[in-house]
Parts: C-alpha cells; sequence; structure tokens
DNA sequence: TCAATATGGTAAACTGTTTTAACGGTCGAG
DNA sequence: CTCGACCGTTAAAACAGTTTACCATATTGA
C-alpha cells in the first residue's frame, strides 16, 4: 500500500521498476495495474487520472501529459466494468433476433446485422447477440438486459405484429430501434426499407411486360412490412381491371422450400399464370428450382421475381430480377439513431430508406404478347 | 439509511409497502432496487443475499426461502456489472470473426455463430461479436477484451496462418479456441471438421464414377483446412496415376464471382476436364452458374461438386453434390470446451468432427464411360 | 460434562472506476 | 489590502455486488 514514496526526486526511479516488471510480463499474473497504481507513479489522486481518461477539461494540459505518460508506460487498461457500474453507461448494444432454427446463416439479418457492427464498433460500442426464444420473452428478458446493465440499448430485427411485448418500448424509457419494420400502433421508433415503393416499381414492371395474370408467393402477414407489398400487389392488379383469384396467394414460409411448394401449387392450380412474384429472394430461388426441375422455361415460359437482392440472387439460373433492399444501410442508420437515443435524444426516430428495382434475367414479356410482337415486326 | 426497522414484527408490512410502490411503476425512476434493499427487508446481512443469489449450500432453506420470497416480491434483479466485478467473471464470450466486408450474411459463419450462441445461452453466457479488423489486431483489441473485461474467452472464426497474434494465446492465460480450423505450431485449442476426411470421400466417389481428369477450384492456401483438402485431391489423384496439370488448379477465392471465373479459366485451360472440385459451396454456385450459361450441360458433361453443405446446395440447379459439414455441431462444441476452459479447464481441447458426402444431381459417370457401360449392355 | 466440530449467519473488506463537494492558491477588481 | 471568482486538484462518497474471516449456537464424541 505504501510502497510508492511521493518526494518528487523518487518518482523517477520507482516509475522504471514498474515499467520493467511490467515489460517482462513476470509468470505470476500480477494483479493488473489499477487506477491508483497509475496515480501513485504520478503523484496525482485517481480523481485525476479518471478526468484524464476522459479528457476533462478541467486538467492543465502539464498534468495530462505527465499522467498519459505513467498511462503508457505502464500499459494501464481501465477496467470497463468499474467504468461502467459507476457511469451508469456500458457501451453496449443488443441485437434482437427472432429464434430461428439456424438463424443466423441467413443473408437477409446477416447483412442488417453487418451495418449494424460496422457501425457500433467505429462508435466505440460492442453488440451482443440475443435470441428471441419464447423463454426470453416469457421472463421478460428483453427488460433484463437494461436493468441488470447488460446494455445501453437495443436493435430488434425480425419483428412482427404478434410480439407484444414490444408494447413495452413505448415509452422509450429503454432506448430501442425496430429495425426494418414498423408499427403504427405503439409510437417506437424504426428505420425501415420502403417496401411498398419497392413492390410498386416491381408491380409496374411486370405489367408493363404485359403480365396480367400474376402469382403471388408471400409470407408471414403479420409483418407489416410484408403486408404492404401484398397490398402494393393487389392495387396495383386492381388498377388494371385484374382482381387476382384466391388461388393466386400462395404461402412460401420465407424459405427456400416453402417457395418451391407454393410454385407448385400455383401451377396446379391457375397453370395460366405468366409471372410470379415472390415476396423474398429465398421463396423464389425455392421457385425457380422447382420450375427448372419442372421444365418449364424461365423467364420464356414464367417469369419469376423476388424482393430483398441478396448476394445469391445474381447467382441462380437465370439470375433473378428482384427488388433491392438496403439492409446494410439501414443497420448503420438503425445503430447511430440507437445510440443517439442513448445519449438524450428524445425526437422520434422514423426513417424510410429508398430500394430500387434490380432487373436480371428472370423476366420478359409475356409469352402472348411476344408473339404478336414477333408478328407486327413481320418475323 | 434506518428506515426500516428490524423487528420482526414490523417485517410483513413494510415488505407489503415496498412491494407495492414497485408494482405501481411510480413514474419517478425511482433508483432500482440493490441487494442492500432485498437484505433489510428479509432482515438479513447483504451476504446473506448474496448467497441466496448463488445458491451457497451455507444458506438453510428457511432463510433461502424467506429471501427468495423478498426477491420475487421486488423484482430484484442483480446488477450484472457489479456482479462480474467483483466476482471476476462476466458471463461473456467473444466471437471473433475476420473483417470481411458483409462478414455476416455467410452461411459458412452464420452456422458456426448459430452453434454458438445456442449452446451459449443455455449456459448462462451472452456473447458479443467483434470483427478482426486491422486496427483491431493491431491495437491488440484481441488483448483488450480480457483486460478490459469485457469477456471471459474468446472464439476465434476463419482465422489462418497468417494470423501471428493467435501465438500469443499459446501460454493459454486468455482462454480462446480455434473454430473449425487448427494450427500445429502453438498449441492452440480447436474444434475442427475433418476436412481431410471428406475430401478424401469426395475424391473417393469422384474417382469411382470413373473421372480422371478432375480440375479443383481451391481458395486461401493460407488456411490450414483448405490445404488439407488440396493435398487430399492431389494424394488420391497420383494413387491412380494421375499427375494433375498446373493448370487444374484455379483460385476461386471462396466466392461466387472466383468461382465463376475459375470455372471459366479451367475450361479454356483444359477442355477435356470432367469433374470441377470446388472447396466450398458457394465457388460451385459460382461455377455451375457459369457452366449453365455457356451450355454445359451438368452433370452430362461435367460434374461439379462443393464442400460446406450449405442451405443453398440443395436448391441449385442441379443441386449439388457436397460433403456435409457439422458447422452447427462444431459451434456449440468449441463454446461448450471454451466455458470449460474459463471454468479451469487444463487438458488440451482438440476435437476433429466427422464429416460426409451427400450426393445429390450435380455428378455423374464420366461421359465416356458412360457411353461404354451403354454399349456393355447392349444397347 | 466438556472440548471438538458443524451449522448458519454476519460485518467488513474488496472489486476499480466516476463523480461531487470542497479546498488552497492565484488573480483582478474595488 | 481585502473580497470574490476562478482554476486545478483532491478526498471521499457513490456504484452494486462477492468474498473472507470470524462469531455465535447446536450437535457430536469421548
Amino acid at each position: 500500500m505504501a510502497q510508492f514514496t511521493k518526494t518528487e526526486d523518487e518518482l523517477t526511479p520507482v516509475v522504471r521498476e514498474r515499467a520493467r516488471s511490467i515489460s517482462l510480463g513476470d509468470e505470476k499474473p500480477s494483479k493488473p495495474i489499477s487506477v491508483r497504481d497509475v496515480a501513485k507513479l504520478a503523484n496525482v489522486s485517481v480523481a485525476t487520472v479518471s478526468m484524464v481518461l476522459n479528457d476533462n477539461p478541467r486538467i492543465s494540459r502539464a498534468t495530462q501529459m505527465r499522467v498519459q505518460r505513467i498511462i503508457d508506460q505502464t500499459g494501464y487498461r481501465p477496467n470497463r466494468l468499474a467504468q461502467s457500474l459507476s457511469s451508469r453507461y456500458t457501451q453496449v448494444l443488443a441485437v434482437l433476433l427472432p429464434a430461428l432454427r439456424h438463424g443466423f446463416a441467413d443473408a437477409y439479418f446477416g447483412e442488417l446485422i453487418s451495418g449494424i457492427c460496422d457501425r457500433a464498433g467505429k462508435l466505440g460500442y460492442k453488440v451482443i447477440l440475443e435470441q428471441a426464444k419464447p423463454e426470453f420473452i416469457r421472463s421478460k428478458g428483453y427488460i433484463d438486459i437494461y436493468e441488470r446493465r447488460y446494455v445501453d440499448g437495443m436493435l430488434c430485427l425480425g419483428s412482427n405484429d404478434r410480439h407484444h411485448y414490444l408494447a413495452e418500448f413505448s415509452d422509450h424509457r429503454y432506448p430501442m430501434v425496430v429495425v426494418d419494420n414498423y408499427f403504427s400502433q405503439w409510437g417506437l421508433d424504426f428505420i425501415v426499407c420502403d417496401y411498398a415503393s419497392g413492390a410498386q416499381q416491381m408491380m409496374n414492371y411486370l405489367l408493363q411486360l404485359g403480365h396480367r395474370k400474376i402469382g403471388l408467393i408471400h409470407a408471414a402477414q403479420e409483418i407489416r412490412t410484408a403486408r404492404d407489398v401484398t397490398e402494393v400487389y393487389q392495387q396495383k392488379l386492381q388498377g388494371v381491371g385484374v382482381e387476382p383469384l384466391k388461388s393466386w396467394y400462395q404461402d412460401g414460409k420465407f424459405t427456400e422450400e416453402g417457395g418451391a411448394a407454393a410454385a407448385a401449387q400455383l401451377l396446379e392450380q391457375e397453370p395460366r399464370i405468366t409471372a410470379i412474384f415472390c415476396t423474398n429472394d429465398k421463396m423464389a430461388l425455392g421457385a425457380i428450382h422447382y420450375l427448372n426441375r419442372q421444365g418449364v422455361r424461365i423467364p420464356q415460359q414464367i417469369s419469376v421475381v423476388g424482393f430483398d437482392d441478396t448476394r445469391h440472387a445474381a447467382f441462380v439460373n437465370p439470375s433473378l430480377t428482384t427488388v433491392h433492399l438496403p439492409l446494410y444501410e439501414v443497420g448503420v442508420l438503425a445503430c447511430e439513431r440507437l445510440i443517439e437515443r442513448v445519449h438524450g435524444r428524445t425526437e422520434k426516430v422514423a426513417e424510410r430508406l429508398a430500394t430500387h428495382l434490380v432487373v436480371r434475367e428472370s423476366t420478359a414479356m409475356v409469352p402472348a404478347l411476344q408473339n404478336e410482337m414477333e408478328l407486327l415486326a413481320g418475323r
């Protein structure tokens, strides 16, 4: 305790000794250096060291340099637990994911998480992963992580209307941002892709190609954005005087398998369909897979389109016409806004990022129209 | 401070009052309940409460129930920062990922992470994500997370031989497990898939189908497991008297684009090739994509195989023959062993999980042999 | 019956920071 | 030549738990 003297003339040797014992890394894991050690070596109080660490302007240039030198020499690193305990900020964010079987192996969530992690890291935050398992919800784990001070805020991915527990965040007591979805009801913060606009672009394009009998492979109508797409599909068809039949809607469950099965249903129940609009790329992949092996030629006989523009979309055969979602950017922005909330932002967060159509090879003019055009061209 | 009396008869009313003020959730965020509050209400010392929390056997059934009742009534949740600070265990693990552009949107890493998170959650651990950016390495961020007490241990994914900093973990001072790779040099803990065995099964299968001119689309020879596969490929060919030419090896950079480009090179430089062995599924997808649009029929003209068995492998056209890697299980096991290390395990961790061949539709007998067989069959 | 050993609990020290109120010294103004 | 303001620094009080050493009783064994 009193092993370090405080007289000015003895400072240097003492420093050297401490520094050496550190750099040599003596086998005994000689308990790590603390603020107290640094304070002693620098002949200042621990308060001063703390202030240097948080570069508080109250510290004079001279003192700040003296302390910094000691910090560098000793390789002192403040204990984050102690810092968080006393400062009330953990510098950690949670990413809440739906509890899918092998949930992370998913391009959609992966892209969002990439954006989040990149930005969080840049702003000095760590990110913890949390899966919304039933038990987690039942035991209010989502509140626990705040109350037990694991995190300062949370980003909620893959949420849907049945997640009533999100209502508990409406008072903004616990900073939370809904990522790529939105709720009209609870006044929650959100960052979302403009699904409606994307769907409009896609429908306009398909209609322009002459398609009228368009099947829809959708999923999860409890997700607001998914409903947006479905609604646009319906409105646009009605806009050209077509009332989509019940059988044109098929649930693809957001998976490749589901997409394949839905395509099969569609073909069986409505053989005269000329295009299939899948509300995500995974289902489109499944549908294409099914059609290919049924010998249906894409896009000559049937056009197939997706939604998301995941990496794989470009590497199917034929490559997929789809709507590009700026998921990475959504992640980045959500992360940024969440941190602002943690730091006291009070204005509501609500942003809608633009989406755009990506035309590749899975779409073509409707076959009949194609023939007509060729006739007109005099062939 | 002395607002709570300790006489037995006054306990009940006091409890009720505290409990009500909590359940009503008064608007003022009346500072959260602490051990001290609980102790006072239960008429025991804070030490006792702490022991109940960590179910220390020294506490009698009666006391433990009395305290537990108060805990339940007040909804008290221990502050994890304080717990970690004084217990020296954070109950947090780090997952270190290579800094790929959009790294998480990858089926390979996703599968590993799924396994890790599932098991970590089950064992009461949280998982933080860390990207191995150059700056992170240069500043020894990987040591920082231990010293600053962010985590108890680390799982290292996507490592390779150029990651010399891993040598710093050879003394096992900081618990770390290499996931799905291994190093002969530094005595690090690891859990890995049996790549060599998988490659052998695949090569045996291809050779059995009569293939001799087999191209290899590989990548990242600085990864030990990747080299294992390449070596098996070479040995097996030599085993049947074939010396693979330099031009049979093509670098596919582990991506779809790379796979497509490599396939193009291969076809140009060695048109008589009858099979292509890709060392991961992504490159196989790229190769198939390229071959398809060149009009090459798979598997009639050329067989293509992959490695990994990611979800997409089953949904390409034709579906991909590949080697299944138990990545989820590797994640689970790595997580488990790491936690054992944290709790003092001293035996080295080194396990190799079995892999197996998955035959789908992208492979067939070598064309010439096929004809011969048909002739023999008298057709 | 008395020392020896469990049993159950407690007070105090400890974990490593940040923050706050106070303090001594210098300076300019009245 | 005081008085208040300001500046840089400090001691001490949080923060919210765990751990340790010790202290009463109660139970055993001889």
